[in-house]
DNA sequence: GATCTTCGGACACTATCGGTGACCATGGAA
DNA sequence: TTCCATGGTCACCGATAGTGTCCGAAGATC
């Protein structure tokens, strides 16, 4: 880690843990985006639907309609997303995913697939962490 | 969506996007935990490695003291990492992945590898927004 | 024609959350 | 004796997210 403005790694830095884990990297910045809690939910949302703002902000429950709006903002201009204004009154906006989008859906999903799968486990843990810290 | 205090899904919820996305609910909560950034690098960093509290505070850069201690607790909360005291001096606590948590490293794993191999088609989706928008 | 409604979004204000730097305990090294 | 290394905690502060309000435009209603 000597060149703080590049993403190279050493043969050891591979060999360890395989990835670049500077802040700068590009990849840490596009998992920052990725992994933003708002945008897996927009994303796993719009799988085979396109959707409007309105039923979007009215699915993910607890979103705030500034949220939305730079969500759906930032996963456009990462092509993930497709918007699609339609020019009538009162105004309409489809949003879809990209070709690029599918692809990460199915990362996506395997995520949400993972937490559903392991959620009882997760409770349990947290119980007995929670007993142990308490006690 | 008449219950908030329940994950319960109507069968046209479970066509269109088959999960819920109720804020309350378990798997959302999970998956913010799951899906953040620090989360993520940590959980990726010790996949076949133990480290140490200075050694992941030195490897993920840009990290506080801080955030590092309050995610690392969440994780050993969850029991996805394992945490290890040594009654030496200096201090020597190690943390490493328990069972639970390298399942969930190989769909984390994939999400990174998924930025990897899209992180030029990203690039040149943010350059042409942003074309498109200072134009 | 006055007014209401709808939808996507901008904006100002506020609350919350993460970052920063100081401090701590302890025993071995210098 | 002083210093340091390690794994934290804590108080403070600024950035970031959330909240509520307002808006523009046209069609429907009266």
């Amino acid at each position: 880690m000597n060149s703080p403005s590049r993403c190279e790694l050493t043969e050891e830095d591979y060999e360890a843990f395989q990835w670049d884990t500077r802040e700068d990297c590009e990849v840490r910045q596009i998992l920052d985006r990725v992994a933003d809690k708002w945008s897996l939910l927009v994303i796993a949302l719009l799988d085979r639907n396109t959707l409007r703002f309105t039923e979007l902000k009215y699915k993910i429950d607890g979103i705030s309609q500034r949220m939305l709006t730079t969500t759906l903002r930032h996963l456009e201009r990462d092509g993930l997303v497709s918007r699609t204004v339609y020019p009538v009154v009162p105004p309409r906006v489809d949003y879809a995913l990209t070709p690029l989008g599918m692809t990460l859906h199915k990362t996506i999903q395997s995520l949400v697939t993972w937490t559903e799968d392991h959620q009882s486990e997760i409770a349990v843990a947290r119980a007995r962490y929670d007993k142990r810290v308490t006690a």
